[in-house]
DNA sequence: TTGCCATGTGAATCCGGATTCACTACCGTA
DNA sequence: TACGGTAGTGAATCCGGATTCACATGGCAA
């Protein structure tokens, strides 16, 4: 399979690359060594010129992913700024969610996919991120009166972890009669908008 | 690790029952035919005698799992018939995050923990059916005037997704300061009634 | 020119499980 | 008592992938 070969860009880079790739098409089972070498046009060995395992090589990857995802989701918090709290945690999570259906295998792999100890302990810190993110907006809302007073920590990890797994079915490799884009997003907002308890 | 053989019980039994043990304590990682084995009080090679493969004893005992978390869900809500559907609902989820932080190990492997093509095949069959369970009473709501109209089965895939997600946080291996079983059932108890839209 | 370092190679090796299989032990029946 | 079938044994084997390593290659500085 040696591709068009990118010499331009530097193999580390080259081979980050590939392993992000091979994530998106087939989770972290179709990214094996060969395979990532493969395609970013090298021999399995050099790897770990640039690598001291693959596992430091995946955590690269998913940090390099979850930080984009993060950043979306603050630039979308940040574009509402002046609108009501509970549009912003629509419109916050609305990114999330639309963001997984537009690549759904690397978000299967981000969010609920396991692959090792290193890579797990990176999920659940980017985890807590994304709750934190939704958890300003819930005290933001809350002092503005917006929304009712609650546990914002739970709230907000239920919302991303709702949001997560209500997508992971839609998501999922096999699932057949998935209802269109469209629809799981519009239900998810109504879901959202009504979890926080907005009007 | 010869146990005290428990020589009533026939094999096959005991083999599946150790599994369930071994993947409750550990993970599926640490259920390896030799520990399953062992457990049970057997050879390796006997678990072959019993099952044409490692991942059919597997599907047997996720299948008796869920199959049981699925009763008590049904449960719950039957011995709720007679209250309005909020509290059903409320009392059906209740019963599934109780479950579920009563035996966090299980139940991660239970909801997200990948294991082979054939258990996950499994899983998402039995997500479906408890849905199910929920779409049911969301439905009843709906028509009773209890609840707003909503698209039942996105709802009811949020909400079971949304649950195990939300304990997937507290159940995981390592976090640390995890808030309070008490405090955890209180905010999805919350949570839930909100997002199906209860008054 | 020579030596050294960084980078690349890919076949050989290692490793952790699942799976097999030739053999034993026991039990019920002819 | 012999026979066949069922259950059990566990060391040997197989298998898929990560990792290593002895051997290039090319550039650059002494």
């Amino acid at each position: 399979m040696a591709e068009a070969e990118q010499v331009l860009i530097p193999t580390r880079e080259r081979l980050l690359r590939s392993a992000r790739e091979l994530i998106e098409e087939g989770g972290y089972g179709a990214a094996s060594v060969v395979a990532i070498a493969d395609r970013a046009g090298v021999a399995a060995g050099t790897l770990y010129r640039h690598f001291p395992s693959k596992q430091e090589l995946f955590v690269e990857v998913f940090r390099a992913v979850c930080a984009r995802e993060e950043r979306a989701m603050r630039a979308a918090a940040e574009q509402m700024s002046s609108n009501p709290a509970p549009d912003r945690l629509e419109m916050v999570l609305a990114t999330f969610a639309r963001r997984a259906l537009r690549n759904p295998r690397l978000a299967w792999a981000l969010i609920a996919e396991p692959v090792d100890p290193l890579v797990d302990a990176e999920r659940l810190a980017y985890r807590e991120r994304y709750a934190q993110v939704i958890a300003q907006d819930l005290r933001a809302g809350i002092g503005a009166g917006e929304l009712p007073e609650q546990n914002v920590e739970l709230t907000a990890a239920a919302l991303v972890g709702g949001c997560g797994e209500a997508l992971v079915g839609p998501l999922s490799p096999v699932s057949s009669k998935r209802p269109s884009d469209a629809e799981v997003m519009d239900a998810l907002r109504t879901f959202v908008r009504r979890a926080v308890g907005a009007a």
